[in-house]
DNA sequence: AACCCACACAACCGCCGGGAA
DNA sequence: CTTCCCGGCGGTTGTGTGGGT
């Protein structure tokens, strides 16, 4: 398996994207296709490698992207998928539509784990004020694509913000579901879980059949909490994964 | 008021697996 | 069947920002 370097470094530009790549690069998949990331940078015109291309948009173009602050479910999911998953940081994205595996990854690192690693198991799920600086708010405003079907949330100046690995769930999801652009803030809404179970429990099959494992037994026993839903979510898309797995 | 430190986030790098030729 | 290319993943690093001293 001899790999040639992913790019010819030479002449390629590096580090923080601007708004007018970003609307090279946005405009140029709405209209052709991201089919071939490694051609795609010299089509559209753009110095960057196609590997830092395909980042930039799963990362932060797609239109499906969730930006914002991780609401208190969110975080209790990563904390309990690492628990299960471990490092898996694409299935865990996989099941928080919107997110991306590198957001989650540096959310697990600047506050899950940290808070974690402060507070012992029995707190461990409970909302974590930062410790220090407030997010910083991201201004986001819509690049609407050529054709005019696509918005893409694009900051002013600054890198833009959204992402999502899983693009399978992505589609079932579109765009827009349970995002509001204009919105720091993301909301889950009990439709959003309702779609995702019946996505999940749909992949899964007769999953849940398989009783005696104490984690479904524990997610299943209780509803009526919010960490008991979550842990319901959490064993569900367990047994989901695991039946990816096999 | 200035400097230093810690945090948060974006981006890059290298490796691996799957698919195509 | 073998080799090569490409996409995807996880780990790590760099940079900017804001708070604390």
């Amino acid at each position: 398996m001899g790999r040639s370097p992913c790019c010819e470094k030479t002449g390629l530009k590096r580090g923080p994207w601007t708004a007018e790549e970003d609307m090279i690069l946005v405009a140029h998949i709405e209209r052709h296709g991201h089919s071939n990331w490694r051609a795609l940078p010299k089509q559209a015109g753009l110095l960057r490698c196609g590997k830092s291309c395909r980042l930039r948009w799963i990362n932060y173009l797609r239109p499906d992207v969730k930006r914002g602050n991780f609401t208190s479910e969110e975080e209790d999911a990563i904390i309990q998928l690492h628990a299960m998953l471990g490092n898996r940081w694409s299935m865990i994205a996989a099941r928080l539509p919107g997110r991306t595996d590198n957001e989650i990854k540096n959310v697990w690192h600047t506050h899950l784990k940290k808070r974690l690693e402060s507070s012992n198991p029995s707190g461990g799920t409970s909302a974590a004020a930062p410790k220090r600086k407030a997010k910083k708010p991201v201004a986001v405003t819509t690049v609407v694509a050529h054709d005019g079907l696509t918005s893409v949330p694009v900051l002013p100046e600054q890198p833009i913000s959204s992402s999502a690995t899983d693009y399978s769930m992505a589609s079932s999801m579109e765009t827009t579901e349970s995002f509001s652009p204009d919105s720091h803030e993301f909301q889950i809404d009990d439709s959003f879980w309702s779609e995702t179970l019946a996505i999940e429990a749909d992949s899964s099959g007769s999953a849940m059949e398989s009783a005696g494992d104490p984690l479904l037994v524990a997610g299943g026993a209780s509803m009526s909490s919010s960490n008991a839903d979550m842990d319901f979510w959490v064993t569900l898309f367990m047994q989901a994964g695991d039946m990816e797995n096999l």
